[in-house]
DNA sequence: TAACATTCCGCGC
DNA sequence: GCGCGGAATGTTA
């Protein structure tokens, strides 16, 4: 089941934390992207496009700071603007729909995470799927381990995904 | 077809 | 217990 990508004019806005300067890209249905400080060439950090951001999309962004910035701190976040998850496949979504469900300072391993969903053996297909996430952070892909109880993998770096960790409670990542 | 952010089993240490 | 090698596995580009 493909979507061909259809080109979608987004919009693409800063956050500035503690941890760095994110980047949020809404489309029109929603949040769509979030990027990491990091990185490789650190992209496009342009605020918008030059052009007035409508209101509903200053609101989601209002939501979406506020959200990385508890997240970062180690809190819950409150209230999220509507994510728009349709550049994904239905089982993408199937995944990080699951993975929304495990609360703050909680686990699951890749394994279990496919059980929810009723594919039990795609347990290696959801780790590709939490590889695709483009909501990292507000869709916990960090709280996903492997059975052994290691750290499995991250896009962002490993060690993001042990600071998220340890900032929710779980003194073992430390 | 060839990757994989997996997991399980059997080794040897 | 820990680490390594190899095999089976579902989804994706």
């Amino acid at each position: 089941m493909k979507f061909s990508a259809i080109t979608v004019d987004v919009t693409s806005l800063g956050i500035n934390t503690p941890d760095g300067f994110f980047t949020a890209h809404y489309s029109k249905r929603g949040l769509a992207r979030l990027d990491f400080p990091n990185a490789i060439g650190e992209k496009s950090r342009r605020e918008s496009n030059g052009r007035p951001v409508s209101a509903e999309m200053q609101a989601w962004h209002k939501m979406t700071t506020r959200a990385v910035r508890e997240v970062l701190a180690g809190g819950t976040h409150g209230e999220l603007p509507p994510l728009d998850l349709s550049a994904g496949t239905e089982f993408q979504q199937s995944v990080w729909n699951a993975l929304r469900k495990i609360a703050r300072g909680r686990t699951k391993s890749y394994g279990e995470v496919a059980a929810v969903i009723g594919r039990p053996k795609a347990l290696r297909a959801v780790g590709g799927a939490c590889g695709a996430n483009p909501i990292p952070l507000l869709v916990p892909c960090h709280r996903v381990l492997a059975a052994n109880h290691k750290l499995g993998g991250f896009s962002g770096g490993l060690d993001w995904k042990r600071k998220l960790l340890g900032r929710e409670g779980l003194e073992f990542f430390e």
